[in-house]
DNA sequence: TACCTATTCATTTTT
DNA sequence: TGAATAGGTA
């Protein structure tokens, strides 16, 4: 964005000017001089469908936000008859503030933009009655959700161990994104969950009902069922939103495509944006052959290319390039930059994941002090992307030894934390005691000496007298069922719960203050405060930082009403770090230096992808591999290893088959130290310049686990371990301020004990995370450690 | 009820 | 390998 556009528009909306004013004055929209020919044209097809196939970083959010304001400054719709659809409430945010900025107003006048699920909670909010629902509906969790599930399974009577409640909860997500109630389950999903999936899909939806709640695939499902069957309350939404908008459109599933369908059909006003090349939720539901087949749906449809790249060098995007045109059925799109060639895409082969992990590490930290006449570039620019979770470890143990400043991004989302969950269920119970799912939740957290028995127990009168479990738990301790601890502390539950609840209320209530007494008096807070175990001060965090977030609304109700959908995990500090996080995580982000290590078979392709999918799942993975490739602006490295640890097995690894689909002319290859031959000069050898040898000492090389783990399969024997140096006390008191045997505190891995110290690494023996080595300045000492007073 | 031990089984996760 | 869960035991 070079600027001086938007401060233009800004400028204009300074005037108390009507928009239509503006548009008629001639002087025009500044914001279409700035889009090139192709963003200009998808800019102006307003009416009719149009499809803009928006390649990786060819400025389709630009194009997207430019339309909208288009149409506001030509008056073909007001604010709020356009309805805006993405994926993620980050995706909504930045276009609700891009569109404002174009404007020069807050986009607060755009109601209809959000995420598929936002909004279609507020359609269902309005007709919640045409589904049985009340309008204060609770949207589960997938936590609720699998609890419910098995409560209906094990009344069903099937053995769960054998049928797991999970598959059976992805069974009826997959249905529901499918937009099938249980009467239209078709007859060849019969025999799943041992032939009774549909049984207890309709039973499932039976109990939801009975909860007044829904799940996140009811949402969406819900309105479709109220469109179809309720014409007056469609056509109502159809006349209202003349115009459509549709983000990331190769990740709709069948019901949102029906929901986009529906609604769109009066006006046929609709404009999906997407890429094809970067469908990577088939496994989710997403149908690459909604996009695919978006010309033959919308008849007459326009398709626009956005083709030219703003995002990456002209070798990173061939390399890109060259391994997606391996896939077929593709409606196809080349990206072309005016751009430098810039650095060849490198790619490398390494002994093992700890040597990778290892190189990865050095490379980060060279290039964030400049290397090879490339300017320095920080470590909140770089990032490693790996197929699968579990690959992230081998990174943050080698970045903590070294004492690298990394972020991983990704893991449970913020309101996904148990700890979360847990207080908000108490809210829950605060707010409505009658939801029976926050009792179950937190009746026995803290320890209260209800256990199972007493459960049961309770939900045996509840039941019977037809109350929720809270009023059963009222009887219970009005008729002393519980003697002994149990019963004492089941009253001072019950009489909390009617004292939170009393409070709730009160129209003018102090929430966050009420937030904090009930975490206090339920014990919860006090629970993790005892609690020994790494995490706990983490969670205490977390609780604070929920009571922080509830500031932002004017009660509890309001917090509960929105936060299963917007509790978004994003404060990550202005500290420098190194982002670590999946592929999948990485869409739509960009970093000038991306890593892409793992690139084995098996791994990436992953085999399960390739078993369950067959040739589906290989082009996905593709696709994924396109996407991680063109995450980066500057600099890409591939990498594999030639054996890693798979389940605690070594496996020797093959490299993966998209790596012989790199266009070798765009890559370049290097040797790594300490892998085959590369051991003496050689691994400064081929086209690396001498940074490398710089860096690496032969030392290193020889005591890199790559080559000692050579030495040994050479002999057959185990080699000694160059014991010596970890073990030697180097001045420890002149470096570190702790002597052997200290305790410390790790914000990771919790307490433990100091066995050895060289210079400002210690190894540590974590009480729980067994021996690490750690760099001094992330421990601290035990008794150092704040209790963290919530 | 609560803790300890054996067993199982491992992707990706916008809401 | 290790985390998560289920089942047995104190």
């Amino acid at each position: 964005m070079n600027g001086w556009d938007e401060d233009e528009a800004f400028a204009a909306a300074a005037a108390p000017v009507p928009l239509s004013q503006r548009a008629l004055a001639g002087r025009g929209a500044p914001y279409l001089d700035d889009l090139n020919p192709a963003q200009r044209a998808a800019v102006e097809a307003l009416d009719g469908p149009v499809l803009m196939l928006a390649g990786a970083g060819t400025g389709k959010t630009k194009a997207l936000t430019s339309r909208i304001v288009h149409l506001l400054n030509l008056s073909k719709a007001r604010p709020n008859e356009i309805l805006a659809v993405t994926f993620t409430n980050k995706a909504a945010r930045e276009m609700k503030m891009r569109v404002g900025r174009l404007l020069g107003e807050v986009a607060e006048g755009m109601p209809w933009m959000g995420t598929f699920h936002s909004l279609s909670v507020k359609i269902l909010r309005r007709h919640a009655e045409l589904v049985g629902l009340k309008p204060n509906f609770t949207i589960l969790d997938t936590d609720d959700q699998l609890r419910l599930l098995k409560q209906l399974i094990s009344a069903a009577n099937i053995d769960e161990k054998r049928w797991p409640a999970r598959l059976l909860a992805s069974l009826i997500d997959g249905w529901k994104n499918r937009a099938l109630t249980p009467d239209r389950v078709p007859s060849s999903d019969a025999s799943a969950y041992n032939n009774r999936g549909t049984e207890l899909y309709e039973a499932y939806q039976d109990r939801l009902k009975t909860l007044n709640a829904v799940d996140f695939g009811d949402l969406l499902l819900h309105c479709v069922t109220i469109f179809q069957k309720h014409e007056d309350v469609l056509a109502q939404y159809q006349r209202w939103f003349r115009y459509i908008l549709v983000d990331e459109y190769q990740d709709t599933n069948v019901c949102q495509y029906l929901w986009l369908r529906l609604l769109a059909q009066a006006h046929k006003n609709i404009c999906c944006v997407g890429d094809d090349d970067q469908s990577i939720y088939g496994w989710r539901g997403a149908e690459v052959g909604n996009i695919l087949r978006f010309e033959k749906d919308f008849p007459g449809a326009q398709v626009i290319r956005l083709e030219q790249n703003y995002r990456s060098t002209a070798h990173i995007l061939a390399a890109a390039s060259g391994i997606i045109a391996a896939n077929k059925g593709r409606l196809g799109k080349t990206l072309w930059t005016a751009g430098e060639p810039g650095e060849k895409v490198r790619l490398i082969g390494h002994w093992d994941g700890e040597e990778e992990a290892r190189w990865i590490g050095e490379e980060v930290e060279a290039i964030q002090r400049g290397t090879r006449g490339m300017d320095p570039i920080d470590l909140n620019r770089q990032a490693i992307l790996v197929r699968a979770s579990h690959q992230m470890r081998a990174f943050e143990d080698r970045f903590l030894t070294i004492g690298l400043p990394y972020r991983v991004i990704g893991g449970p989302r913020f309101y996904e934390r148990q700890e979360i969950r847990d207080a908000m269920a108490y809210f829950r119970l605060a707010v409505s005691p009658d939801d029976d799912l926050a009792f179950e939740r937190v009746i026995n957290l803290p320890k209260r000496g209800l256990g199972d028995k007493a459960q049961a127990d309770i939900q045996r009168l509840a039941r019977g007298a037809g109350v929720s479990l809270l009023d059963g738990a009222r009887e219970a301790v009005a008729k002393s069922t519980f003697g002994g601890k149990g019963g004492a502390q089941l009253r001072a539950f019950v009489e909390g719960v009617d004292r939170w609840h009393l409070a709730t209320l009160h129209p003018e209530y102090d929430h966050i203050r009420l937030a904090e007494t009930i975490l206090e008096e339920s014990g919860y807070t006090e629970m993790w405060q005892n609690d020994k175990t790494p995490e706990a001060p983490g969670r205490l965090d977390n609780l604070k930082e929920l009571v922080k977030a509830l500031e932002q609304f004017d009660n509890l109700q309001g917090f509960l009403e929105h936060v299963s959908l917007i509790m978004d995990n994003e404060t990550e500090g202005a500290e420098e770090k190194v982002t670590i996080m999946t592929l999948h995580a990485a869409k739509g982000l960009e970093f000038p230096v991306i890593f892409l290590p793992g690139w084995e078979d098996g791994l990436f392709p992953s085999q399960r992808s390739m078993d369950e999918s067959g040739l589906k799942g290989l082009e996905e993975e593709r696709r994924l591999a396109y996407v991680g490739i063109t995450r980066a602006e500057e600099l890409c490295t591939i990498s594999f290893a030639s054996n890693r640890r798979v389940y605690g097995q070594w496996q020797s690894q093959l490299p993966s088959r998209f790596i012989d689909e790199l266009p070798a002319d765009h890559v370049e290859v290097l040797t790594a130290p300490g892998l085959y031959g590369g051991g003496y000069g050689a691994a400064a050898s081929v086209g690396f310049g001498s940074n490398l040898e710089e860096r690496v000492s032969k030392a290193d090389v020889y005591n890199s686990p790559g080559w000692r783990r050579m030495q040994e399969q050479a002999s057959h024997r185990p080699m000694a371990q160059p014991r010596e140096a970890r073990h030697m006390v180097i001045d420890a008191e002149a470096v570190s301020p702790y002597v052997l045997g200290d305790r410390v505190f790790h914000q990771k891995f919790g307490y433990g004990e100091i066995m050895a110290i060289e210079g400002d690494k210690l190894d540590i023996e974590f009480d729980h995370a067994g021996a690490k080595k750690v760099v001094a300045r992330w421990v601290v000492p035990a008794d150092q450690v704040d209790d963290v007073p919530f």
